[in-house]
RNA sequence: GGGCGAUUAGCUCAGUUGGUUUAGAGCACUUGGUUUACACCCAAGGGGUCGGGGGUUCGACUCCCUCAUCGCCCA
């Protein structure tokens, strides 16, 4: 058979992946078998596939793969993602291009215009998804604004509201002036920024004297509506009960005292601005201060600042300087550094501003969430973000659910004409309410306003576990969800608000396992970014490498967890353990089989090794995967199949030049090439799919995906460990051979000193694999040879007496002092009356096996200097 | 400012209730190799005393304290 040397994923991925599709494989409907059920988080409608992704589904498709072989009825749930504020952002910067302004739009247009984005880019990423081979059922696709997903979120609203835990109240809120809308606290990224420390003086009202405030943010002095001090601030005490005037506008405010103040930061005497920042609007509801709004939503200056009126913060900042100056009221001005917050989206500084937004009661529903996900119900993996988790939990504030968006779903909230409202699933619906509440039953649909506002992203994403099926019946079958993937930069925002929605609207948890992935960066630790332009483009990575190479790329060295440190050369090391096993699988196909000649007793041993062999590394692999440790998994996998099989295995069942190859020993390897792909195809399901259908004659519809995983029955220890030894011996000779510059080519005798457990049992395979013509078990040690040791055994390469004494007595000199030194560390515990006495019966009996050992080994080497010295 | 976590070979990481060789893996590195699957390969080899200091213990990479450095989250 002729084979191509090198293995090529274009040509076979697109194959099979057409195939699976075809024969409906990736397709789950609830039945009588144990369901898997891992809903996919969706991807931003609009948004393309990155590295991210790519670990991410990577991690989720290993998992379905491995719970499908293992007989359970597995089903990843994808779908997209609206992304409220993201999108919407996206499409007014469109807008903008085309030289539209959303401000001249009406709702109904901008939607529009928003779902025009939506079919032209929706849906691309799922598609790119199939290309890494994600074995989704797509036919359950969904788009978190589609008509059952949105009912879903509607419902859960108005339950909310019903049960009282949705109120509307007026607060300070993280006002993005770019999106026109508020934002959640997670959604605002703090940052240093360099800025200024603005010394400026008040005047006292009747007085020359002066006082001196320090602000970062000189123009808001015009919303100022008092100064603070601290009460038991000497410095200030002549001060109390006085006013000051507020400069520029010449407004007369109050000096008040609050323990807020800190003494020690700029002149300890604070400007307060209520409208403008938190901790001053806290102060300001405490004093009973007037709030002046000095900006407009979209960050320019309102009426209320008197100055400026219309120009930006940002530039006003700037102006008012120089006017201040002139006024006589800056003192000094210092360099400084603080932390901005900016719109996660928009990335637009946040103006902390008063407004009206609905919120949603965190406190009681989150104790569910937090007590299951402490005691392990809810599993988190790795462990340590249950302290991240808990001490959001236990801080949780009231979550602003509501955006001053078009792109979402809307509030259903339906006001009446005096400004009351009721809350309903349906426009129908709320007017019935609505003619009962007003006693009016010539209400008509036109007298109802319903609420402008849309909900936040997350108020959706965090039901989709539930709303993510669509019958009942599937609903039933599939919650909770087995297994979460997702980075741990979205617990708060998305896992925690899933676990909360859980138990409150299914009285359960929404999953059992969470597995976070780290973020992956480049090999400088920079996150992966466009601007950067250090982030390649998977499907380049996929169309230069294959899919399955990126796939276990990604996964060599990223724990849960952990961040990955991406680098092309590992994509480049998963091209080469796809070709290594494109070559194994050539090699063994390749060989000639003769029916009539006898199976030779090493490839009999070496079987059965193998077989042992692989049944520890499936015990190996369920252990990893138990644990959620992938890489580990992956690890192995690649371990036994580079050096296990590939290394030793078919070296030792390898038939002679040009002959052929005993039935037997066939068929057994092709069962091992088959066990093995089958633990493979997990992580690369294309190359596992290719050769698993090449190895023998399958039928139409058969997959490897539908093969069993692989079992464990208890591999036989004492043949692994003889084998081990046997390696040992094969590494001996292989070394001597590189001292002496003996090809491998050239056979060589070697005598074997055994000791009292030697077993012959492998000796056929040493023969082979060392290249031995004659294997002689001695009772002496042999003169004129090259010796070495495997475990206590020692071996005896004869030379003819053509040894280097020297060097010879060096290497046995340097390894009885490594043994010396060994055992004298293994005495001194033994020597320990309170070791002896107090440790487990079983560690001290392994420290005198140790000392045994290294006792026979000394005696050896002793023996073995003293007679080259001779 | 508050909280969490990390610090083990050149790099990225394991090391699972303290005892499994005098700490492991992958990659990288060095040396040798045209054995008829694979140079995207084979073989052999070097390299760390586990961030510093102190403590608990018969015994610590593993537990405690402290210092240093770094990262993340939150305000």
């Amino acid at each position: 058979m002729e084979i191509a040397s090198k293995y090529s994923p274009s040509a076979t991925e697109d194959k099979w992946y057409k195939y699976w599709m075809d024969n409906k494989l990736f397709h789950s409907e609830p039945n009588d078998r144990e369901p898997y059920t891992i809903l996919m988080p969706p991807p931003n409608v609009t948004g393309v596939l990155h590295m991210g992704h790519m670990l991410n589904n990577t991690i989720q498709d290993i998992l379905i793969r491995r719970a499908r072989m293992m007989g359970k009825n597995a089903c990843w749930v994808p779908g997209t993602d609206h992304a409220s504020i993201a999108t919407e952002a996206k499409v007014v910067n469109r807008l903008k291009e085309r030289g539209i302004d959303k401000k001249d739009l009406s709702r109904d247009e901008f939607l529009k215009h928003a779902y025009e984005w939506t079919d032209e880019y929706g849906g691309i990423i799922l598609k790119q998804l199939q290309k890494m081979g994600a074995s989704a059922d797509w036919d359950r696709s969904y788009f978190t604004m589609d008509e059952d997903r949105s009912e879903g979120v509607i419902k859960s609203f108005v339950d909310l509201y019903e049960k009282g835990l949705i109120y509307r109240g007026v607060r300070m809120v993280n006002w993005d002036p770019a999106a026109l809308t508020a934002l959640s606290d997670e959604e605002v990224i703090y940052k240093e920024k360099q800025g200024k420390l603005y010394y400026l003086r008040y005047k006292i009202e009747g007085s020359d004297e002066y006082v001196t405030i320090a602000t970062t943010r000189p123009e808001t002095i015009l919303g100022d509506t008092a100064v603070c001090i601290h009460p038991d601030d000497e410095r200030f005490t002549h001060l109390k009960g006085k006013k000051v005037i507020v400069p520029l506008v010449n407004r007369l405010v109050p000096i008040i005292e609050d323990n807020y103040v800190d003494m020690e930061f700029g002149t300890g005497c604070l400007k307060i601005t209520p409208a403008h920042d938190v901790n001053d609007y806290e102060i300001g509801m405490k004093h009973n201060l007037k709030v002046i709004d000095i900006f407009n939503d979209n960050g320019t200056l309102s009426e209320a600042a008197e100055l400026f009126v219309g120009e930006d913060r940002f530039d006003v900042r700037k102006k008012i300087i120089p006017v201040l100056e002139e006024a006589g009221n800056i003192v000094k001005i210092e360099d400084y550094n603080n932390k901005v917050g900016f719109s996660e989206r928009t990335h637009v500084a946040i103006e902390p501003k008063l407004s009206a937004q609905w919120y949603l009661k965190m406190d009681e529903i989150s104790k569910p969430a937090l007590k299951n996900v402490m005691n392990d119900t809810v599993q988190f993996h790795p462990p340590k973000f249950k302290n991240v988790f808990r001490h959001w939990m236990e801080n949780v504030k009231d979550w602003c659910v509501s955006r001053q968006l078009y792109w979402g779903h809307q509030i259903p909230v339906y006001y009446l004409e005096d400004g009351t409202f009721v809350v309903a699933e349906s426009k129908e619906k709320a007017l019935t309410m609505a003619k009962e509440k007003s006693g009016n039953a010539n209400l008509t649909a036109a007298d109802l306003r319903q609420d402008a506002d849309v909900l936040d992203t997350w108020a959706s994403s965090w039901l989709l576990p539930i709303t993510g099926f669509e019958k009942p019946e599937d609903l039933a079958y599939y919650y909770p969800t087995s297994d979460l993937v997702t980075g741990h930069d979205i617990i708060f925002f998305w896992v925690a608000r899933m676990i909360i929605a859980g138990y409150e609207f299914k009285g359960e948890l929404p999953f059992k396992n969470v597995y976070f992935t780290g973020m992956v960066r480049d090999k400088q630790r920079r996150k992966m970014s466009k601007s950067l332009g250090n982030s390649p483009d998977p499907l380049d990575l996929i169309a230069k490498y294959g899919a399955d190479s990126v796939r276990i790329g990604m996964l060599f060295c990223s724990p849960a967890g952990g961040d990955l440190l991406f680098d092309e050369s590992q994509p480049e090391q998963g091209r080469n353990f796809a070709n290594k096993i494109w070559n194994a699988f050539r090699l063994v196909k390749g060989w000639e089989i003769d029916e009539n000649i006898e199976q030779p007793e090493s490839a009999k041993k070496a079987i059965a090794w193998y077989d042992a062999k692989l049944d520890q590394t499936i015990e190996i692999l369920n252990d990893h995967f138990s644990k959620y440790r992938i890489s580990d998994a992956l690890m192995t996998v690649y371990t036994v199949f580079w050096q296990e099989f590939s290394s030793w295995y078919l070296e030792a069942i390898k038939p002679a030049y040009q002959k052929p190859l005993d039935a037997a020993t066939y068929k057994a390897t092709l069962e091992f090439f088959d066990k093995m792909l089958r633990i493979l195809h997990p992580f690369m399901p294309f190359i596992s799919e290719e050769l698993w259908q090449a190895l023998e004659e399958r039928k139409e519809g058969e997959s490897i995906m539908l093969a069993d995983m692989p079992t464990v029955s208890g591999a036989d220890a004492s043949l692994l460990d003889k084998f081990e030894i046997l390696k040992e011996a094969v590494g001996g000779v292989r070394t001597v051979r590189k001292e002496k510059n003996i090809p491998m080519k050239d056979s060589l005798k070697l005598n074997i000193l055994g000791d009292n457990n030697y077993s012959a049992d492998f000796d056929s395979l040493l023969v082979k694999l060392a290249n031995i013509s004659e294997l002689t078990m001695v009772s002496e040690k042999t003169e004129g040879a090259v010796s070495f040791m495997a475990r206590t055994n020692e071996y005896f390469v004869p030379m003819e007496g053509l040894i280097d004494v020297e060097a010879e007595l060096e290497k046995l000199k340097k390894e009885l002092t490594h043994q010396e030194g060994f055992l004298k560390g293994v005495m001194k515990k033994l020597g320990n009356e309170r070791f002896v006495g107090s440790a487990p019966e079983a560690v001290v009996a392994k420290e005198r096996q140790k000392q045994a050992d290294a006792e026979a080994k000394i005696k050896t080497l002793t023996e073995s200097i003293a007679r080259l010295e001779k």
